[in-house]
DNA sequence: TCAGGCTACGAAAACGTTTTAGTAAAGCGA
DNA sequence: TCGCTTTACTAAAACGTTTTCGTAGCCTGA
């Protein structure tokens, strides 16, 4: 059915080596025979096997994502799943395939490392996962190119949004309306939640703020129930924060419910903000005031950093690059009363 | 660096046949000898490569996925990517990776039934894409087993969502509230919309509704722009619908946003309704009544048919399998005035 | 005792490529 | 003319599996 090189070398009354140097770039084909050996394959509708050229090339185009939350939320995150897209675009673009890694196919459990040594991936990109699960720590210590999304393993590539500026940004807009008493409801303990916290408490300081501890509270990221709860503990305090940052857009929308039953106005009685920039944030009414993270940006330069080590190794590439973002003016954030 | 089945077989002195065999269940294997290879396999931490095994048996264990929509907005599309989140989980259940299917890998344009064949892809799963593309039609009419979501190919399964029951829902739900005068704005031809009109037409007579036909608008999808334009001008009308369905939840903020914007009020003057039940619609003010796809089956229905159309292509499985759909009782309709 | 049938294993071909090593033919300088 | 390089091609091994076919040894029944 499906011609092989073989055929096509018989069609061309070539030998197997010529027509696949020939369709390969090779100089020591004359220009002549290329054509040759083009135009049949063209007409002959031959289509080179991936996996017979990986077995023997050891290198199968193809990047293996790993890409999960404790929410199992996958692909419907709408952070990650932005990220995802412009990976998969700029991969596209430079010759690789895309395929899921994960630790169970059908009945035989693997590891991550071991389905990509199964799948032989010419490299790997993590993100938004728990980066310190043992399986994903063999990972990073394997020999596999690999590049993380917001976390950075010893001596890996890493792209990382810029989450000190974010929150510098945004402590400061609020500051700028004439905010003193900031509350912050982070994420809990990661590689990015521990940025934004150490850049709230350095911007907090510089600014002479002074926040009480219990104005800091732990929730999980893409749940809006758990800063629900953390929201109405803080706006039943006597004296309550006139504005609470909230470390996930998604999130904040249980903020906003939270200050929306107590009765109080956003942003007239209180001031919320988000972060991350998603699509909803600007849908909703008001508009959540937030940190654009350039998902775009990181995704493509996630996969051009990920080739780029995979097709020279040698080349020193930073281990980190860190993305800009911007602020979101909404409507959730007006000067307090 | 990894070691081979030949290796394998040497440490436990065996030839390499009675090894394969041992590993992948052969009957004729004592069990003593398997227990032996497996053991061996595991302490030498042997995995079996996926395209040496492809390339002799014929199988990948890959599905492809082909997945995009006009607006390109690939895996961040709200709908679609619950239903490829959950086909993903099905398929990984049943030993079968995913790979996306594009036509232009790195500078080599390929069509998508040369991509599928490039990688040898088991079968494939075609999504939210124009069905009137050459190169789909192409894909439908080759040999691969192929499942498609909400369109029908001849002779070629296909997972429908109910829209004949969800768009009658939807009108007999307004119909009870008492709306009468009910616009519709639909999205562009495709499979889907026929259906959808269809059901309109066909509820509204069965309810003796008079609907005049410039109360029926052609949108985009996805597209919040274009239905507010169009909900802008039904809204203008002197006598004007008391309810706008629209046939998709994210574009359905469009019509919001008119309304608002001409100081109506939701559900108070103007009664508006989306349709799929996307997470948003549960998350904006006032909630958006609308109906609910059930995406998680529609993904997990697509997996399991294809995965059995490639085990056994003998048995017969219906062409259509239909996935009901649910009405999520927003708060965005109400008795008209 | 022997034909026949199991049982448990092995040899080797095959899958479709890439790549190394080799080689005719042509070109070239002296 | 001769030796040498260059050009343009080919032969064949290799990549790591699966699978067909073959077979040695054992058991069984008459």
């Amino acid at each position: 059915m499906e011609v092989t090189i073989r055929e096509l070398a018989a069609r061309c009354g070539l030998s197997v080596s010529t027509v696949s140097k020939a369709l390969n770039g090779y100089a020591e084909i004359s220009e002549e025979t290329r054509s040759l050996v083009v135009a049949a394959a063209k007409e002959a509708g031959y289509i080179p096997n991936a996996h017979a050229r990986a077995l023997k090339a050891k290198q199968s185009y193809n990047l293996g994502v790993l890409f999960s939350d404790d929410k199992h939320s996958g692909l419907t995150h709408a952070f990650f799943s932005t990220v995802l897209e412009s990976f998969k675009q700029e991969a596209e673009r430079r010759g690789y395939d895309v395929t899921f890694i994960s630790h169970n196919i059908g009945s035989t459990q693997m590891t991550y490392l071991e389905h990509c040594r199964y799948r032989e991936v010419d490299g790997i990109c993590i993100a938004c996962i728990d980066f310190w699960n043992p399986e994903v720590i063999q990972l990073a210590g394997s020999k596999l190119p690999l590049v993380t999304i917001d976390h950075q393993f010893n001596g890996r590539m890493c792209i990382q949004s810029d989450n000190i500026q974010g929150i510098d940004m945004l402590v400061r807009h609020v500051y700028g309306k004439g905010h003193r008493r900031i509350a912050y409801i982070h994420g809990r303990r990661s590689t990015v939640t521990d940025m934004r916290l150490v850049s709230f408490h350095r911007t907090a300081q510089s600014l002479g703020l002074d926040i009480p501890e219990h104005w800091l509270k732990e929730c999980h990221y893409n749940d809006p129930a758990s800063v629900y709860e953390a929201a109405k503990q803080l706006l039943q305090q006597p004296n309550r924060p006139t504005c609470i940052l909230v470390s996930d857009d998604f999130a904040a929308l249980g903020a906003l419910e939270a200050a929306g039953e107590m009765g109080l106005k956003v942003p007239e009685d209180i001031s919320i903000t988000g972060y991350d920039g998603i699509a909803l944030t600007q849908l909703i009414k008001p508009k959540l005031t937030t940190i654009k993270q350039d998902t775009v940006l990181m995704g493509t330069e996630a996969a051009r950093t990920l080739t780029q080590l995979i097709e020279s190794p040698k080349t020193t590439i930073p281990e980190t690059i860190v993305i800009p973002c911007t602020l979101i003016e909404g409507e959730t954030v007006a000067a307090p009363q």
